[in-house]
DNA sequence: TGTAGCATGACAACCCTTAAAGATGTAGCC
DNA sequence: GGCTACATCTTTAAGGGTTGTCATGCTACA
């Protein structure tokens, strides 16, 4: 490995040198200046991050939590965030925390001994108490935590809100709702909130079916959206709490021999890519992912230096009309 | 931020004592050995684990180079590799290349400058040259670099071959094999391979559209997969180079009125969550995700020990049929 | 009494880089 | 000639932790 050390001996000069060349710091004679680059060059220097990192007490690394990367969601989620991240010079620790407290609270501890700058949490299992002793840079997405901890999300009281109107604009008169995760609380279960305010206030019968969608993608999930749809036969209009949801709703009503959206119309919610893929393409509400992304690392890098955040940052959503509806 | 000092004061010994406790070395007495532990439990001591980095000149960080995390199989894959690495205790450092070779060079030299112990490369465009001086352990995935850097990559040219003897088998008389990018040289052309050098074999005709998929989820790209349809009408079974592609192929195919799979019969490649989400459920060749990312993991540890190891590990694929076929 | 083994402390060097303070040299000015 | 001012580079300490050497004190055993 080259070393400033190795450098400074090529140039002929000693080590601090090299560093205010560098570093731009100080008087460097133009002579020097050039002696000390070709060096670098002659010996493919590259500065040592680690190094730099314990001296100045900032790692410009940014650990980031999420359930899954694998779940398209969070798969583009996490894209936006490092490809933000890395615009502002930033690099991103990945950890999944697979929906498992223990792993994500290590993780925690993980990103602590690493120096982290700071954390994006937008995974969903841990309780508040751990965060209480991380005296790092927060952000959490989708959940409010503390309210020193930023939260971003995405309006979903309005999207819920969006998608009721539209299925009753299309005519639907038995409307349900199939949420993915009730227990847990996190900002995400507003979607069904909203759907559900605006049914009431349309005076439009709506039936709410929450499921434990612990793993994203097994077929017990699948036979339980089946015994779902099979106890309410008269639906003819479902709203999904997520795509990947409605895309598994979409399979069991063909099966059953239902058509979308001639006899059944659906909605889904975070327009990830396989929205617009699925037959027929899947009216959704879209989660303005890049922007969310911003926001998050502009209140995280706003935090990081100290400066004060809005503790609840709420983006608009969009409905996104296809062939489902 | 507490370091070894403050335990050590709090204990009433010295760092060395200290620093002896955590790393198990020399003689320390039961006595001595509790009140440092109660020491660091009370003042909630993590060890700085870049100051560590420095001393022992390994992070234990992989960095993983993926064109994006956004799409279904990278996705799936970095979710298995960050698995595998953090049973090993080996951290990950993401970076998506989004198919931009400037910016995978300017990861490569960022990797390199903060001292990961390892690189996975599972990205598709820069060309050889950089690497010989990357004096890093390296592994790819799916591309042949160099001798001395192991690829990993599941058997695409099976995976073709199974396709192409399961739409004979299925009764197809016209097939059709819709590539994704051509041009770049990577393993995963030989899917393309595997399929006519099968359909060849049984004398079965066979048309080759190979199309620049330079973005992923684009207007463009399923105008230009119509285009292929509407060029080949009498096309009974098609072989698209990826579930994405496929799901894109079953929407085409639905516009123009042809019912799958009784008009056509469709595979697609990768069995990543989408294919059995499609609707009809999409028959498709599953690379195996989880045993390639421990194989990468198993043959990095190795190339960073400074053992040798293989320079190419074929995995076997699994053809899965579903309700597209 | 000598020596071996155990338990700890003190000190320094090291990993690589940075930065404040110090040393040296040169030019300009009164 | 003596002084300031500035340019240029070096010395030294620091960041947090690890490790080797040496010194010290204690107990146990032959």
């Amino acid at each position: 490995m080259t070393t400033l050390k190795d450098v400074a001996k090529i140039a002929g000069v000693t080590v601090t040198t090299v560093s205010r060349v560098l570093n731009n710091r100080g008087y460097i004679s133009h002579d020097t200046r050039s002696k000390v680059m070709s060096a670098m060059k002659t010996l493919d220097y590259q500065p040592n991050e680690v190094a730099r990192s314990l001296i100045f007490q900032r790692s410009r690394i940014i650990g980031l939590i999420v359930p899954s990367v694998s779940h398209p969601f969070f798969g583009e989620l996490a894209n936006a965030i490092e490809y933000e991240a890395s615009k502002r010079g930033y690099k991103i620790l990945l950890a999944n925390s697979r929906h498992d407290a223990d792993k994500e609270n290590s993780y925690l501890d993980m990103l602590k001994r690493n120096k982290v700058d700071g954390i994006i949490l937008a995974s969903r299992t841990v309780e508040t108490k751990p965060f209480l002793n991380v005296n790092l840079p927060l952000l959490s997405f989708d959940r409010e935590l503390s309210p020193d901890i930023p939260m971003v999300s995405a309006d979903n009281t309005e999207g819920g809100r969006l998608v009721a109107r539209h299925l009753i604009a299309r005519g639907c008169k038995n409307l349900l709702y199939i949420g993915g995760s009730g227990s847990v609380r996190q900002y995400s279960n507003n979607r069904g909130n909203g759907f559900i305010e605006a049914c009431e206030q349309a005076r439009m019968p709506c039936t709410v079916y929450e499921t434990e969608e612990v793993s994203f993608n097994s077929q017990q999930y699948e036979a339980s959206i089946g015994k779902a749809l099979d106890a309410h036969p008269k639906v003819d209009g479902i709203f999904a709490s997520s795509d990947v949801i409605a895309a598994q709703v979409i399979r069991m009503l063909s099966i059953r021999g239902k058509r979308v959206p001639q006899d059944v119309k659906i909605v889904g919610f975070d327009d990830v890519q396989i929205a617009s893929l699925l037959n027929p393409a899947l009216t959704t509400v879209r989660q303005p992912v890049e922007a969310m992304a911003i926001q998050m690392l502009e209140l995280l890098e706003r935090k990081m230096k100290g400066a004060p955040a809005p503790a609840k940052t709420i983006m608009p959503v969009e409905l996104i009309i296809r062939d489902s509806t």
